[in-house]
DNA sequence: GTCTATATCAAGATAGAC
DNA sequence: GTCTATCTTGATATAGAC
């Protein structure tokens, strides 16, 4: 009863390598900048067979951002249970650290600047915006455990370091670093959670 | 004999303009978003008349970003001999506090994200990276005397310190604290450099 | 150097056959 | 649901008169 036809599995695939394109692009290009005879040819499709599938442009680049805080909830989940991670500040570290290596990897689209014309259409999109919600109030619990357990700085709100990790998890410092070709990935990665997390102000005396 | 006609400062007051409108646009909306009729319409100019003062689109954002660093150079030149700011420490500081003030008022254009058409261009503006590596000059002296003087953290590279600082420059995390509407303008910009010079991690102990 | 009018082209989206 | 061919729009850039 459960069983899947066969046809819906393939659409699903279909559907999935779309937005897999999509996602590449995005994280390369950003969303002005994607075209969608990009996204067909590295699908390997016709044009407006896209369209068959996404109605829009937009509602590509939407399900590839409901996609990524997807993968973000996914890793979430995964340190709840990793013993490696014992308190939720080295859990924050870790999911930090996750999202660098994405954008590293050139799998993290880039968050809509202020002001794209992505950023309206997302505010519209009621599955983005659950997820997204969703994944705001898991890290601001664990923000708030870390803070009383004196390893997050309690002086600043939860909101501002919310919006610093949102950040940090598109900082074009990454790819300045990678372009300056000094360091390798893992090294980038390392000096720049330090950066985030410990500040570039000297510590102790 | 040093006179400069009256019509070669009518030519001038009209290119700052210009270049003021594009400079608001693009911290606005960013390059791919700003149309050159939107530019003229800011002007209050003909489209075609744009033209004759600049070759291409990528020429007036060129001219935007040169005039966007030429302020950060003369704001380097005033903290340098203000005495209000004793150490290259505290010059640094007040340096990013400048500009997330500038980001706030909407007059700093947003660095090009990795991929914009903008970048290219960029690169091969001459005047453009002359000036920017004046500017990476100025601040790597100040990081690096930051550094022995123990203030700024002497284990992390001058680069990734340098990398840093430019990238809150154009931080997300400005506007998404602005769009919270928890906080004013003045508070964002302490908390910001609060968590990029403290760390978000607990400090003391 | 400024304007109006237009050329040119890239890109989002659709028509219609199979 | 996939294709080829086409429509339509918006944006960069230019022609040519004044």
């Amino acid at each position: 009863m459960t069983r899947v036809s066969f046809k819906a599995q393939m659409l699903r695939a279909r559907e999935d390598a779309i937005v897999a394109a999509v996602n590449r692009l995005l994280a390369e290009r950003g969303f002005d900048a994607m075209t969608v005879d990009a996204v067909a040819a590295e699908v390997g499709i016709a044009k407006a067979s896209l369209y068959k599938h996404f109605e829009s442009k937009e509602a590509l680049a939407g399900a590839a951002m409901i996609g990524a805080v997807d993968r973000a909830l996914v890793e979430i989940e995964r340190l709840a249970h990793d013993p490696e991670h014992g308190t939720d500040f080295e859990r924050l570290k870790a999911l930090t650290r996750w999202a660098m290596r994405e954008q590293l990897a050139g799998e993290m689209p880039s968050l809509p600047s202020q002001t794209s014309a992505l950023r309206a259409a997302l505010s519209a999109n009621k599955a983005f915006v659950e997820r997204l919600m969703q994944l705001s109030d898991l890290l601001g619990a664990w923000i708030g455990a870390a803070q009383r357990a004196r390893q997050l700085d309690a002086k600043l709100p939860s909101e501002v370091v919310l919006y610093t990790l949102y950040a940090r998890a598109c900082d074009p410092a990454v790819a300045l670093l990678k372009s300056g070709g000094n360091y390798d990935d893992e090294q980038i990665v390392e000096l720049l959670l330090q950066a985030c997390f410990g500040g570039i102000a000297a510590r102790g005396a």
